[in-house]
DNA sequence: GAGTGGTCTAGACCACGGT
DNA sequence: CCGTGGTCTAGACCACTCG
């Protein structure tokens, strides 16, 4: 079940492919990928390093005497655990501890409020999908101000958003300045702000990113993303609402005090 | 783009297999299973009810004019979102909506407390995986009391959690009842609600069952699962510390006052 | 036993990132 | 340009459920 090392070539300068030993996965119960998954799991933690790059595809598969699907379908449910990041044109790399993302302050808050993590990116009239139309309380059809945003985490994208705020939200809002771009995002936000927040309530849910979200996070399109719709109250009505989708191969969501708890990828243990 | 239904047999007694249609799928830039993926979201949206059985893999692939890999890529995706829902041996069935869980009160609370939803199954002394030590403040290798539960709803699971209780957290339990099962299980949470509860913070992350709690799911190993991590405050120090995996293609996890939010599959839009 | 989804193979070509 | 991961094919066999 360990990783031997290959026989030959145990010098100082042994290369990421040594590392990754040969054992065999046959004689197996299981699934083929997913002890294959068992043992390049303990193979990252023990001979891996965060950032290191993988024997690419084809090769890893003659190493373990595998077709390149089969090993495929064990590289994408380590990607899926966040343990490793893939990239076209690139190679495997070992992806590094998820990093921790706040989604629920003490406080309840407007977006916008402390124009904190989160970077405006424009703003239009749209009309939003019946789901979201049915939450906000308008007409079916009804065009509201959508304010598309991103979240950045040490410098990189791992949410992406869309706010959607009825006319009706906003009245304060000067219909004169209505260009459609980051300047009436920012009036748009501003004018939420001065409303009375009575509550909000949120729900997270995996789906998977839709082209333009994920061309925002750097991500192909259907990669596995963790919704949250955040519905924000205010004078007994639904005043906005927002439907972020985070990076789920990169991104923990905490709510309450964010605190340093458990990495998922610690978690592994068949 | 649309689903025109197939030339021949448009009598009222139409089969799911004629629902489908027949549109080719070629003539595209994106990726052939995003395009199918599209068309069939569309299909179940328009031609199919919740529970409703689909044509077999072997079936849909012939219809599409795709390899069988190509379509269950599609299909893969759509149990992803939780639109699908498949079962060996039995077939392909349009999904309910994904179910509303609470998991996060109004106030904070220790498990087993309104006796609400979960249901015990036993207890075990074992020791916790590294990063559960670290974050109970335990040495590693030391054992502690495991509770392990099955969060039901409307009489189906959709979570397994395993709770970690160091012996320093329940001073007053008897080690005379100290028989593995339920028993001790119900003491434990009882010397567990004596304490005062300071706070309590809580992560959700995306991964894959494990062996046990996909049996206890229902699922294959290596089902999406969302991970709940809770930890447990009391006498500044981690009293104890939950981790809970939720079937994430069933269920939806809602923060704050628990409403209808916006189910992710109505969002489903290119 | 018949029919379903799950696993696996051994190829092929494509799209992208870097050189 | 080359090497990478991404897509796709046309088969095969296995594991499971159910009548």
């Amino acid at each position: 079940m360990t990783l031997p090392a290959v026989g030959h070539r145990v010098t100082e300068t042994a290369t990421a492919e040594d590392r990754v030993g040969t054992t065999r996965v046959d004689t197996a119960a299981e699934p083929k990928y997913w002890h294959l998954k068992t043992v390049l799991s303990e193979a990252l933690e023990t001979e891996f390093t965060v950032g290191e790059v993988l024997p690419n595809e084809r090769e890893l598969a003659a190493r373990f005497n595998v077709a390149r699907a089969t090993l495929r379908q064990a590289l994408e449910q380590l990607e899926l655990e966040g343990r490793l990041q893939r990239r076209r044109g690139v190679g495997t790399t070992v992806a590094p501890p998820r990093v921790g993302v706040s989604v629920m302050e003490e406080r309840p808050a407007w977006p916008g409020a402390d124009g904190e993590a989160w970077q405006t990116v424009d703003c239009a009239d749209s009309t939003p999908l019946p789901a979201v139309a049915r939450l906000l309380g308008t007409a079916a059809g009804e065009r509201v101000h959508t304010v598309r945003r991103t979240r950045l985490s040490y410098g990189v994208a791992v949410a992406a958003e869309s706010l959607y705020v009825p006319a009706a939200s906003v009245p304060g809002l000067s219909s004169i300045a209505a260009s459609g771009g980051p300047a009436r995002a920012r009036a748009v936000l501003r004018e939420l702000n001065r409303l009375e927040l009575q509550g909000q309530e949120r729900s997270v849910e995996l789906g998977s990113a839709r082209a333009d979200d994920a061309r925002q996070l750097d991500r192909l399109p259907g990669a596995p993303v963790l919704v949250v719709t955040s519905r924000y109250r205010s004078a007994d009505r639904t005043a906005a609402v927002a439907v972020a989708t985070y990076r789920a191969d990169t991104c923990r969501l905490t709510f309450g005090e964010s605190g340093g708890l458990v990495h998922q990828q610690d978690l592994a243990a068949s």
